[in-house]
DNA sequence: TGACTAAACAACCGTACAGTCATATACTTG
DNA sequence: CAAGTATATGACTGTACGGTTGTTTAGTCA
């Protein structure tokens, strides 16, 4: 079951890995965006106000860890998002967010 | 409600921030130690193998980022799991690694 | 008080990496 | 073919940060 393994080193820095590519606020951006659905490296440039490299090379390394799909079509190559496991973990996240405004704030509230 | 709503940059800064925190196999390593309870620094040094400053600081990290909390008990300083979030954030990691090497499985099998 | 231990902190070093510039590659069109 | 566009790649730079060493702070015990 899951949860309830422990991790051996390796699988730990296989997360690691993966944690860490989205503890990036520039690639953060560029999930988001495609969000709405697949774009192309042009238009991921337009909407982040990135440089054309800088993009490239996040969307690289996104790639190569499974969180987006290329697709080919002339010049231009379509990104598009793997899966939605990247949302589930930013709720995840932002879940905690929360909690800790909330006991931030009823400490300073003294309550 | 979660998961639809878009992120701001700021939103975006504070959880690229937190998941930058897991993105590190060493820290990973103590919070999965910490799972099996609380622990003190020295604990944790003897568990994990890594120098006492080295794990100090983590912990610090770990802690303003409220993934872990503190109690002080005379010379020692106990640290435990502020709670489970980070595991079902690994185990949501370790969904997606598990369809990744099915997926490669497929394509090197030529399936 | 002084000796001892646990944890935090500061300073330092080396490496990893985000961002940028320049260039190369791949494809389309005339 | 040449010219033009989209993307990838390589080289470089500055900075952030993990790990270590040494020191400091806080607490215990005699």
């Amino acid at each position: 079951m899951m949860g309830s393994k422990v991790m051996s080193a390796d699988l730990m820095a296989l997360v690691a890995e993966r944690f860490k590519a989205l503890g990036e606020p520039a690639r953060l951006r560029i999930l988001s965006e495609l969000r709405a659905g697949e774009a192309t490296v042009s238009d991921l440039i337009d909407a982040t106000g990135m440089g054309q490299a800088n993009v490239s090379k996040h969307l690289q390394l996104l790639h190569t860890l499974g969180f987006v799909e290329r697709r080919k079509e002339g010049l231009h190559v379509f990104y598009s998002l793997a899966d939605t496991t990247v949302f589930q973990l930013c709720d995840l996240m932002c879940g905690r967010l929360a909690k800790e405004t909330r006991d931030l704030r009823r400490i300073v509230a003294g309550r």
